[in-house]
RNA sequence: GCCCUCGUAGCCCAACCGGCAGAGGCAGCGGACUUAAAAUCCGUCCAGUGUGGGUUCGAAUCCCACCGAGGGCACCA
């Protein structure tokens, strides 16, 4: 098909639709963007890769942004002639896809892998540099088969664990959370409050990387964004101290407690545990018992909401035994009490009401003794019931007397140590990652449950361990994963012993699928293997990862975690799956994000089918720095459409031929050019997207005026500026610049038309602006030479009529001279 | 409550190692073209950088305090 320009000109304004389909098969021919895995090639390889997506429907606008920035990164590689790989694929498994086939009566995987369909269409459409070979989707059984051999390689070095627990239930999604999907007492997913359940889980020991995760993020410094690296520095929660040993009266065992303050230790009046933990029923007396059982009975009750508000009253009840404090022997009565949680540290504390608000506001409920030991010349915790909790001289503590809290907190340890008492230590907030699922669309857990052998790893040869094909009403949630109720599929012999046994019935939460499909694209069509080494020493680490915040400590995390594991056990080299992080913003409207609750949404098929494609994606690109959120009602995508018009009428107008030397150019022109290009690719190289775009547009103005009324069409400098034009516009609006490309003479595609290099030689001025000030304020400027001399820069200052007249009657001090560019003479 | 990031024109955003506050865009205004409008083109108005101090010859930039916005953690001992 060819059309003809004229009518694709249109003079004002240009057919987006005729060039859209114009080039579209002609890429789809062309096939640019696959990578090479061929030995001889020997480019560098650069691994650029974007966040892969869900398949909720339709791409929609956060998509847009996400991928138009992830191209710009990978397009700039192809253009400096790097073999890139840039993959795509699909997070397929998850509870959408469920629930739309409880609702249409099918199979999820129908749902998913149409929507599937629809998404690849429509990232076609939207012209993102792909190489679509490499295609995977993680509810593919060739996909999750590897993640079931994942799962057992974790199993057979104990990283895989089941544990009894009180764990977050999401009853809306009926299903049980890993602490990182439940945000501020609610269902990441869902937003519905969350409650406990005790239930016996499938769990991956993540605390066991806490301290490695926290020390290798050194290697990701100014390579990462900061906040992503202070949350999950945050989220792991590392903090240093002491387990103490306490005496408990009447019992065999000591109780320990983690804390970091032992430097506090005189100055503890009481005793807390947890109620839910077993240390509780262990430690209640007889007397006391029924009262426990009631309180606990109330806790169980609370919701995480309730127990997270800041202004709740402090509750617990005391269990009738008394601890021993080791340092002075005084008798402190054991309380249970909810402050106080099970699963931080031992699940225990002391309680020094002086030194910790939490404390405090328990000892003030229940009237307990506040003992102060540490002088910080504030008023008196036991008076205005605000705990000191900063830095002063240790007093009321023996030996301790005298010292500051860095000094006590020493000698209290070596204390303890000595005494075998207690000893240093470090505790995480990071609590192990809890993987099983009660649903159905994800990867079954491939473990049998035998009554002799008890839990027994399926045998790697009979991997995948398949779905059963359930439909509609059979994945309706009841509480225990749907897989149960397929009595067929369950019912298998034990792998070890023969005998009947019966299959895990609960799947794998989708964090898990998505911790290593980076691993996973340059081996999509390995049968043998879920990764081959040589592929991998190819292509891994990614060297840039592109993806939302939100993501944060959850897949990053997660996938962090994978990669050390993997390190660990040999299977890869590398400690860190992603060497650099860009983190792109959310797309808005009228400063709350978009939601269909919220009816504020913008159809990004509706968007592209009003400005066109390269329109929408150089709004998201030009709208801010890529980190930043769009709010849409402050972005123009006609004032896009209308930029893109001028390009491509620059690119109309040229009338010198194709292989013209440039060095014949105007050279105001060509220095204009040159600059541009040193600016965008610096800009480039940090992600300043929006400021290398303002740099083109800039030189498209410059390029215009050049035509109108300067050096005129026919000069090389015209078609050197119009050339680099194309190949910039490229990255963020490729059907404008192929059509550039083609009206500047060229064969598709100009995606590897090559990169341009400024010129040194074109860089260098002959004359620069030097401002000259008078006490600061701006008196005059001069057009120098740019390696001009201090003195003869100063002498020309001097002798400049406004300086002279500024100067009259005062006396000159300082000069200050920044030879070329200023020179601030100092009047006493 | 603790921690992080950010406050520049009506709006989105630039401004290198402290050196003329303005590159680009949106909106506005004026003009050209047009019978008119749209579109297009040309031109143009607009802030002294959240507030108050400090360092400096010189501060949007560095330091301190405060105000405001966004985000993270939050009964984690």
């Amino acid at each position: 098909m060819s059309i003809n320009s004229e009518e694709l000109e249109g003079r004002h304004s240009f057919n987006v639709d005729e060039i859209q389909s114009k080039w579209l098969p002609v890429w789809e021919k062309l096939n640019p963007f696959q990578a090479s895995d061929d030995p001889a090639d020997q480019r560098p390889r650069i691994y650029v890769l974007d966040m892969f997506p869900y398949p909720s429907g339709d791409l929609h606008m956060g998509h847009a942004e996400a991928f138009a920035i992830g191209d710009v990164v990978a397009r700039y590689w192809f253009q400096k002639g790097w073999n890139v790989l840039h993959p795509i694929g699909w997070d397929s498994f998850g509870l959408p896809a469920e629930n739309a086939a409880i609702k249409r009566g099918e199979n999820p995987a129908t749902w998913t892998y149409q929507n599937i369909e629809t998404q690849a269409n429509s990232f076609k459409r939207y012209g993102i540099s792909f190489d679509w070979s490499k295609r995977l989707h993680t509810s593919d059984p060739e996909y999750y088969r590897w993640t079931q051999w994942l799962f057992l390689q974790f199993f057979k070095k104990g990283l895989a664990y089941r544990k009894a627990s009180s764990v977050n239930w999401c009853p809306s999604c009926q299903t049980v959370l890993a602490n990182e999907q439940v945000v501020a007492g609610e269902c990441e997913r869902c937003s519905a409050a969350v409650t406990k359940r005790e239930l016996t889980q499938w769990y991956f020991k993540i605390t066991d990387y806490a301290q490695r995760l926290l020390d290798d993020m050194e290697q990701l410094k100014g390579k990462w964004p900061e906040r992503v690296l202070t949350m999950q520095q945050n989220w792991i929660g590392k903090s240093e101290g002491a387990y103490v040993d306490f005496e408990i009266e009447g019992a065999n065992e000591p109780v320990t407690v983690f804390t970091t303050r032992p430097d506090t230790l005189f100055g503890a009046t009481f005793f807390v545990v947890a109620p839910d933990s077993p240390l509780a029923k262990k430690l209640v007396s007889g007397q006391q018992k029924s009262e426990f059982e009631k309180y606990l009975e109330e806790v169980k009750k609370t919701s995480e909401i309730e127990r997270l508000a800041s202004d709740r009253k402090k509750t617990g009840v005391f269990l009738g035994t008394y601890a021993v404090n080791p340092v002075n022997q005084e008798r402190l009565p054991v309380w249970a009490a909810d402050y106080v949680l099970s699963e931080y540290g031992t699940g225990a504390v002391m309680g020094v009401p002086a030194h910790d608000q939490r404390d405090l506001d328990f000892a003030k409920e229940f009237k307990l003794k506040v003992v102060k030991v540490v002088e910080t010349n504030e008023a008196d915790p036991a008076e205005t019931f605000i705990a000191t909790a900063g830095d002063g001289l240790l007093t009321n503590s023996g030996p301790l007397d005298g010292l500051n809290k860095t000094e006590a907190i020493k000698r209290i340890i070596e204390i303890l140590e000595e005494k075998n008492l207690g000893k240093r230590a470090i505790n995480f907030r990071l609590r192990d990652w809890l993987l099983s699922r009660q649903r159905y669309w994800g990867a079954p857990i491939p473990i049998i449950h035998c009554e002799d052998c008890k839990e027994v790893a399926v045998e790697e040869e009979s991997l995948p361990v398949l779905l059963p094909n359930l439909v509609g009403d059979q994945l309706s949630p009841k509480g225990t994963s749907p897989l149960a109720a397929a009595t067929d599929w369950i019912k298998t012999t034990c792998p070890k012993c023969g005998k009947p046994a019966t299959r895990d019935t609960d799947t794998m939460d989708t964090f898990v699928d998505s911790s290593w499909y980076y691993l996973r694209y340059p081996s999509n069509e390995n049968h043998n293997k879920a990764f081959d080494a040589e592929a991998l020493k190819k292509w891994l680490p990614v060297a840039q990862y592109v993806g939302g915040v939100e993501h944060a400590i959850l897949h990053l995390l997660y996938s962090r975690f994978f990669t050390k594991v993997l390190n660990d056990l040999g299977l890869v080299d590398f400690n860190e799956p992603f060497t650099s992080l860009l983190n792109q913003g959310q797309v808005i409207l009228d400063g709350s994000a978009m939601s269909k609750s919220k009816g504020n949404m913008v159809d990004l098929g509706e968007q592209i089918e009003e400005y066109g494609v390269d329109a929408v994606r150089l709004t998201m690109v030009f709208a801010g720095p890529p980190e930043d959120d769009i709010d849409w009602a402050d972005v123009s995508p006609a004032g896009a459409k209308k930029f893109l018009a001028r390009a491509l009428r620059l690119a109309k107008d040229v009338q010198s031929a194709s292989d013209v030397s440039f060095a014949n150019g105007e050279k105001t022109l060509r220095q204009a050019v040159h600059k541009t290009i040193k600016e965008v690719t610096d800009l480039i190289d940090v992600f300043r997207f929006n400021v290398a775009i303002a740099r083109v547009m800039e030189l498209v103005n410059i390029t215009r005026k050049a035509i109108d009324s300067g050096c005129g069409a026919a000069d090389p400098a015209v078609r050197e500026s119009v050339e680099f034009i194309s190949i910039a516009l490229s990255l963020v609006a490729p059907y404008t610049a192929e059509e550039m490309w083609s009206l500047l003479g060229f064969e598709p595609t100009v995606a590897k038309a090559g990169w341009r290099e400024a010129d040194p030689e074109l860089l260098k001025q002959e004359s620069v602006i030097c401002v000259v000030q008078v006490s600061g304020k701006l008196r005059a400027k001069l057009s120098v030479s740019p390696d001009i001399s201090e003195e003869e820069l100063k002498k020309l200052a001097l002798s400049e009529a406004n300086v002279i007249k500024t100067l009259a009657g005062s006396k000159i001090g300082t000069v200050i001279v920044r030879a070329p560019k200023l020179i601030n003479i100092v009047v006493e």
